[in-house]
DNA sequence: CCTTGAACCTATAGCCACTAGAGGAATTAT
DNA sequence: ATAATTCCTCTAGTGGCTATAGGTTCAAGG
């Protein structure tokens, strides 16, 4: 039986984070103790470390509803899993993409060597979306 | 003059946008026509347009401001605006280097072809953390 | 057994950068 | 003149937390 503090420091799960879990209804309520205190089994520290590592690879709440809800059925075809996984990835591929962009974007702006604002390159990059060399 | 739904059109801000901007000083509230409607000039289009386009390059509302007034005054060393850029450019590379390694992350585990979500690389994947290839 | 201090409880409000909706007034086109 | 569209303000909601206030319970030391 873990308390929620133990079980924040075992998942790196910040407590008001875990109680907004159980209110989203991302995972069950557990035990209390006499003194209404929550108390927590291996099987809610499990499930809390699922939970960890979707959001660690950017999985919204509702996409670990659906991936949790899957994992607890085992006997299903993992299509639905996949599914999730993969339109994850596209939306991943298109943020590096973007980000991509960005990166070369910023580096050519912040090269300015111009001693005041009014010939540096940042501040006319911004005013002019003409002057990008790439879309964004 | 533009209305704020010219403003919108030209700029690609949402209506609602342009105002929310104007609530927290980002942009000067404009002159107002004889009932009350927001009449812009082409100094607001250009700003806004400035706007527009640092948002899209990921500076958040406070690093607009910072950039905003220091266009404004041309005379002063563009230092600070370097400053804000080459920041930014640390962190997008930070953005960049945990989606690639995300990526690759869901490119494995999304190669699964099991039948039932009990041998699911998926599922298995986010509920174990050891498994992965990478620190995330 | 009692005290102290840490950890816990609920409930509410705040963060960012918007977005949506209600209910009404002004403008523009026909 | 009327109808359609655009505009106004105000309020509340989004996601995923985080912080605060004011109180209760727990575990360890004396």
């Amino acid at each position: 039986m873990f308390s929620i503090g133990q079980l924040s420091k075992r998942t790196g799960v910040k407590i008001p984070t875990i109680r907004y879990y159980e209110q989203m209804g991302l995972i069950d309520a557990p035990e209390r103790s006499e003194g209404n205190q929550r108390r927590y089994t291996a099987d809610g520290l499990s499930r809390l470390s699922f939970i960890r590592h979707s959001r660690d690879l950017g999985f919204s709440i509702e996409d670990i509803k659906g991936l949790l809800s899957l994992s607890q059925h085992p006997e299903r075809p993992c299509h639905d899993a996949h599914e999730i996984a993969v339109q994850h990835l596209g939306a991943v591929q298109d943020r590096i993409k973007k980000l991509r962009r960005l990166e070369r974007e910023l580096k050519r702006i912040s090269k300015c060597d111009a001693d005041s604002v009014s010939e540096c390159a940042v501040i006319e990059t911004l005013a002019d979306h003409g002057l990008c060399e790439t879309e964004h």
